[in-house]
DNA sequence: CTGAAAGCGCTAACAC
DNA sequence: GTGTTAGCGCTTTCAG
């Protein structure tokens, strides 16, 4: 089917070497033959081997990327931003939905081998067997772990979620709000929160209360009848697959938002966009963390980095 | 780093063809060499290179999956199934987002070729380049196109619309709606709202209205004054975007649905059912669609594979 | 039962 | 300027 570049050579009577030096336009090489071998790898349109240049050259432009199976909005968006980014600089994402577990990993890299050299590890609720690094190792991979909670050794790029989430608090107790309730039991939530705060004179700090439940659409929901009892004028949920839920409450009971009760969500995800009245939320830093990813797949860095990157509150009709 | 055959018969003192058949489990060889080798295999986690067997064999496990950069949700939904399935049976994605020019696709599949073999064409909303079956042919890759207007050779999966889209408006015309309006201009969406009326006794043949805009979430949004004046009762509208659009708009009014208009769209977004009321909706059939992939890529059949998958109405609240 | 060897298509060091 | 050649790591035919 495809030509390769020893067809090429016997076709124009030269050597492979010359072929080679041709299309790689290495070094000078008679004009006229030149001329004839490019016309002959046009018409042919010969195309480089790359599985066969990868072999030789050990490498690859493919990025191995290990994603949670569960469908988190924001976790495609983000998937989708890299994939666009990765493509212009000529790689291209070679995707697996992953449990964590060491066997499966085992079986990814394998199936991986000599293909793939960095693994973009970007797993969300999922226990990561502790094997990964020595797993890495032994297929030669390098990782770069995104918003990982586990520390293993590489590249870490990291999301400060208490930036946003300040900024989002800190605009209810601007907004005169009194009674804050937190809803939600997410560790990665808390700092921010406080934060904001600890920012404020006590004598103006509104009162704080807390529902600590997971933060799935589900629990939004069944939790709208208790939220609006417990006399909030504003709530911060974990999520925006929560808020959303509560909003869904909220839309079924005839309660206005956000004159009854302000509303921020954790996410960005994009229903909160669509939906009326639109959600206030805290965006994670997409863009930045994947231009680090490139910068690190481009430059592969001697030294691990380790990057943080902040979220940012944007504020919509819900608060 | 990661040790090869020729490392491993070298430790174990056979040849290389020796290692590999034990490896393999290919014919008997003496147990002793045998669990020397696999022990040795073990140690020092010996894992074929992927990249040398498919140059040797010259076929891969990569799929390669053209798809837009639009942020469709439905998209992003059929391809998590097909990026799952496709893993569970030792098959990885490798993701290009394409505008359709013959100039990137030809750039895709050199960067692609000898590394992926298939070519799975899902796109939507772009101008494919009439020669993309004379690049695939060039790469000698496998296409199957997935849900494409243009009829180039190869295996193709369709959708036929018209099936959920009979039995959504059929819902309508039971539930004793009178005036209903169609919102859109796809011709597409036609066939199943044809249908539905012709099936229908001509004295209870409800009276059809049409606004012909394209399906954006902000045309259903600006839309939403002319419909209400319009006097329907019900609405279908030609995606789920521009429903949820209008709803948005419904929403921030206080218009009453299902009571004053019943609502429903097309593709199953995922923000139809977080929303209050949730949206009624034709589904694509994902799943169906998904396996028949899977099956054209195991089986590689050599007559070209037609079929077509039907959509499915699944009734929410908005109607 | 086991091994030698060819070759997938490409790169690049090393001659001439 | 141009050609020869030795691999990258694997599979598999063909001889022993």
């Amino acid at each position: 089917m495809a030509i390769t570049l020893k067809q090429l050579a016997e076709l124009s009577g030269v050597s492979i070497r010359t072929v080679s030096r041709v299309l790689k336009n290495q070094a000078h090489v008679q004009e006229e033959k030149r001329k004839q071998i490019l016309s002959l790898a046009k018409r042919h349109h010969y195309v480089p081997n790359m599985a066969a240049r990868n072999l030789r050259l050990n490498r690859s432009r493919f990025v191995g990327i290990l994603c949670s199976d569960a469908p988190y909005e924001i976790f495609r968006q983000k998937l989708q931003d890299l994939e666009a980014r990765l493509e212009s600089r000529g790689y291209y994402p070679v995707i697996a939905c992953c449990d964590g577990s060491g066997k499966q990993l085992n079986k990814i890299f394998s199936d991986w081998s000599g293909l793939v050299d960095i693994v973009v590890v970007s797993l969300f609720d999922v226990e990561i067997s502790d094997e990964l690094p020595e797993l890495l190792e032994q297929h030669s991979m390098m990782p770069i772990y995104v918003d990982q909670e586990k520390h293993f050794p590489g590249h870490h790029l990291s999301i400060d979620r208490a930036t946003g989430i300040r900024d989002a608090i800190s605009v209810l107790i601007r907004t005169g709000k009194k009674r804050i309730l937190r809803c939600g039991c997410l560790q990665s939530r808390e700092t921010g929160l406080q934060q904001a705060f600890s920012e404020t004179p006590e004598q103006m700090r509104p009162e704080l209360l807390r529902l600590e439940k997971t933060g799935t659409f589900e629990n939004g929901k069944l939790l709208g009848d208790q939220i609006m009892q417990s006399g909030a004028d504003a709530v911060f949920f974990d999520t925006d697959k929560m808020a959303l839920g509560f909003l869904n409450y909220t839309a079924q009971h005839g309660i206005r938002i956000p004159e009854q009760i302000a509303v921020i969500g954790f996410d960005d995800d994009i229903s909160g966009q669509i939906i009326y009245p639109s959600l206030s939320t805290v965006a994670h830093p997409t863009e930045e963390l994947n231009k680090a990813i490139l910068s690190i797949i481009e430059e592969k860095p001697a030294q691990a980095i380790k990057k943080e990157f902040s979220t940012k509150f944007i504020r919509r009709e819900s608060c």
